[in-house]
DNA sequence: AATGCGTGGTT
DNA sequence: TAACCAAGCAT
């Protein structure tokens, strides 16, 4: 560990990696330019939103929000659903729901002020390692290394780390740190880690790595033995399980359709769905039962959606409320052209699309 | 440590 | 097309 220690100072790989930076940095919303002092609520809403999303994803929803809630005073007194709508179709709803909780938390405690320490943003909702590092480092310029994907799988190559993730983390946080360390004179964390994270986006690719682009392409051990895009290396996947179910388009004679929100907790947690049943046992409909009596239509065809851990068929069937139907508790009627300010999840936008077209 | 948790783009 | 992958967190 010593040796690559001294050769990561050997090699001036901060330098190298900084003057690069310097020359290709992104401009992205959140990030502020050489100069200007970083908002820690814009660090961290991007920080959050940035978790196992992509860059292109994430703009739309960054530029939304700061619309909607420009300062943590804002977010933090917003009604849950406003949030939750404006999050719809990002994915990840407990991130939502932290973002709320961590908003008004700090506004109730701290007056909105974020912590500025790595071990004091960990405690916060929806902060963990990574961003407690990331919001340190990029928002604070602290000492701090977060390593997310692209810092894993960057450092992983340049130092021929072989072994496999998620044990991989761990060993490359202790060399992100030595890193960050090692430069400790240029006092510059926030850059080093978002020179890591732009190089593993932009030419530290997973796939075909544009090596002869790389400010480190005469000193990547993995290169120099050519295992570079086997790096990391990883367990092997399980296989998707695959479910099925029914949703039901139940529709009154003003044209509303019924519509309920799932628990906090779980899946798709605190968002609207339309009733369905026979895919997620914990939130069968209770409309099952008064289904019977009521003329059904099948669509043609099914919705397909694929979560994080099964792949998920529904099969559509459209109904009319008869005259003296109760909606069971908890239900809500939405009519279709409110869709766009209800918190509905890319899945129900689905089916909305395969009824309405 | 392993699992649950979304979605859309790329290959 | 099916598989892979993305600035992870909570439990």
């Amino acid at each position: 560990m010593s040796e690559r220690k001294n050769n990561l100072a050997e090699m001036h790989a901060a330098q190298k990696l900084l003057g690069w930076y310097d020359r290709h940095r992104r401009v992205l919303p959140w990030r502020a330019l050489p100069g200007e002092t970083p908002d820690p609520y814009r660090v961290w809403l991007s920080e959050i939103m940035l978790q196992q999303t992509t860059v292109v994803t994430v703009k739309p929803y960054y530029e939304k929000f700061l619309q909607l809630f420009p300062t943590i005073h804002d977010l933090a007194a917003a009604p849950d659903d406003a949030v939750m709508t404006a999050w719809a179709g990002l994915g990840y709803y407990s991130r939502a729901r932290n973002l709320l909780k961590c908003a008004r938390t700090l506004v109730t405690a701290h007056d909105g002020v974020f912590p500025q320490s790595e071990s004091a943003l960990l405690t916060l909702p929806g902060i963990g390692p990574y961003t407690a590092a990331a919001i340190a480092a990029i928002a604070f310029n602290q000492q701090a290394a977060p390593v997310d994907g692209n810092i894993e799988r960057v450092l992983a190559r340049l130092l021929a780390l072989t072994t496999p993730l998620p044990k991989l983390k761990a060993e490359v946080k202790t060399y992100a740190t030595q890193f960050v360390e090692a430069d400790a004179p240029n006092n510059r964390p926030g850059d080093i880690a978002q020179a890591m994270m732009d190089l593993g986006a932009t030419i530290c690719t997973p796939k075909r790595p544009n090596c002869l682009l790389c400010p480190w392409q005469e000193d990547c051990a993995a290169k120099l033995q050519g295992i570079e895009e086997t790096l990391p290396r990883r367990a092997p996947k399980k296989p998707k399980p695959e479910r099925r179910g029914t949703v039901w388009w139940l529709e009154n004679k003003k044209g509303e359709v019924l519509m309920y929100r799932r628990p906090e907790k779980g899946l798709l947690g605190g968002m609207m769905m339309l009733p369905s049943a026979g895919w997620d046992a914990d939130n069968d409909s209770t409309l099952t039962h008064a289904l019977p009596d009521i003329e059904t239509q099948s669509l043609p065809g099914a919705v397909v959606h694929v979560f994080t851990h099964f792949r998920l068929t529904l099969k559509v069937e459209r109904l009319t409320a008869p005259p003296r139907f109760k909606p069971p508790a908890a239900h809500i009627w939405v009519h279709p052209k409110d869709f766009p300010d209800t918190a509905l999840p890319s899945v129900m936008r689905k089916v909305v699309t395969h009824v309405l077209g």
